[in-house]
Order: C-alpha cells, then sequence, then structure tokens
DNA sequence: CAGGATCCTGAGGGATACTG
DNA sequence: CAGTATCCCTCAGGATCCTG
C-alpha cells in the first residue's frame, strides 16, 4: 500500500465543466458510474458520501451497487473502519488503476473529435 | 475514398472464440452494439445481411437502429445501389475509424488483464 | 435483400424512507 | 455516516410478421 497525502476534496462540478465530455461521451464503462468512479478514486482513496458530490448526489443504492461490483470485479477495495459515526473507505487496486489507460484514451479521443460528432448530428438533421 | 480490395467474409464466430473477451469485456461503445459493428468495418465497406452473421443474427430492427445512429454521429456512411434486389453498403469514415484507437485500447485491457477479473469474481465469491 | 411496423420484457436506474 | 429496503418506471433490446 503506497502512502499517500490525503488527495484534494471532489470538485461538485467535476463532470460538470465546458472541457468535460461529460454524458456525451460515447463510451461507457461496464454499467453507466464505473467509468466516473474510477477518475474520482485515481488521487486517492475517498469515502461513500465524498464519493456522491461529483456523481451529482446519485443514490446511495446506485452507488451501493455499482461499487460492490467494483469490489467484486477487483478493481477496488472496501476498507469500513470501527468507529462512530462509521467510516468506510474506497481505494482502486492495481488492476482498477490499469483501467485508467484505456479509460484516458476514451477521454482523448471525446477531447479531439467530440465536436466533429456534434456538427455530423447538424448535418444529419439539416437533411 | 481510397481503393480498397473485397474484404474477406466475415466469420460467424468473431466474436465467439476463446482468445476474444466478448460480452465479459466491461466497456461499452455507446450501445450494446456499436463497438462490435465498428471492429466488423474495419476491413471494409460491408452489407446488412454480411453485418448480421457475426453479431448472432440481431434483429433486423436493433442492427437498423444501430446503424443509424452512427450514421447520424458521422462514424460511418450508408450507400444504397438502385438494383435488384437491393444492395446497401454501410463503411466507416474517417471520424468512425479514429473510434478505433481508444477501441483497441480497450481490447488491449482486456486481453492483458481479464482472467485477472475472473480470479477476483472467485475470491470474491469464496469469501 | 434490406429493412419497416408492432408488441413485449426485463433489468438498470431512480425516489423515498428507514436503520445500526 | 454509510448504507438497506421498497417501490416504480423508462427504454434498450428482442421476437415476430410484413413489404418494396
Amino acid at each position: 500500500m503506497i502512502d499517500r497525502p490525503t488527495p484534494a476534496p471532489l470538485p461538485a462540478d467535476l463532470f460538470d465543466r465546458p472541457d468535460c465530455a461529460g454524458a456525451a461521451v460515447p463510451f461507457r464503462v461496464g454499467d453507466k458510474w464505473t467509468g466516473v468512479v474510477l477518475r474520482c478514486l485515481e488521487d486517492g482513496p475517498r469515502r461513500f458520501t465524498e464519493l456522491r458530490v461529483p456523481l451529482h448526489w446519485i443514490t446511495p443504492k446506485v452507488l451501493t451497487e455499482t461499487l460492490r461490483a467494483m469490489e467484486r470485479d477487483g478493481f477496488l477495495t472496501r476498507t469500513a473502519y470501527d468507529e462512530n459515526p462509521p467510516r468506510v473507505e474506497y481505494e482502486l487496486t492495481g488492476l482498477g488503476r490499469s483501467l485508467l489507460a484505456p479509460l484516458d484514451a476514451t477521454c482523448e479521443w471525446s477531447r479531439t473529435h467530440l465536436h466533429e460528432v456534434a456538427v455530423a448530428r447538424e448535418q444529419y438533421l439539416a437533411k
């Protein structure tokens, strides 16, 4: 386990910026949320509620399902600390981190080509 | 338009081989079928029915929807020849071809890491 | 051959409320 | 705080039949 400084808080508009492909990205990883969760965890471990913020307050049920599936597939670890109030942290494994490569390739494509898709759609409608 | 020799027929088991990630791939491009259609077209233009073969005889409705969406987004062109019986060919555009890069990155990940996912799932079940 | 028209289902995803 | 437990609802995707 790498000794890592506390990562900066996740900005609430992390996936809501002009330079972000967001919902228009034609790629999805696994289910609807796996990709963005991956991005949220790349700087270090995060807590449950912390993750909900940039995910537009995704419902606990859906986030739990997503995290459980990713844990099952070996993409992240779930660590529960026996405290009160309870604290649980999710952290990427090496396998999960390896997913960042194809994810980056996808985001890179979006950055360079997504506007062409928008143009193509307009031309298609104009016909 | 590049002058291209007639591509080899699409093998029916193109996505049904032991070395193919297939349905286990945790990535999807756009909808369920866009990625595999992309792969089917990378060697040159293909006809409607020709595409259905490796796609396990996907129903015409679903294939039409997929192709229309990809045409609308500028990923492929649809060329109808005025013959009898009718002939229609689908061919990747430059934009569509550019999608092969992130798609390759994804497939490469699957090749090298997919078995780790299988192992992780077994360990998860064993707990 | 290349689809259009219809009908149908199931599973992913969401809202709300409650709990240790 | 970190979830469970229910209920609900859309809609991608499939089955089937028909046509220029």
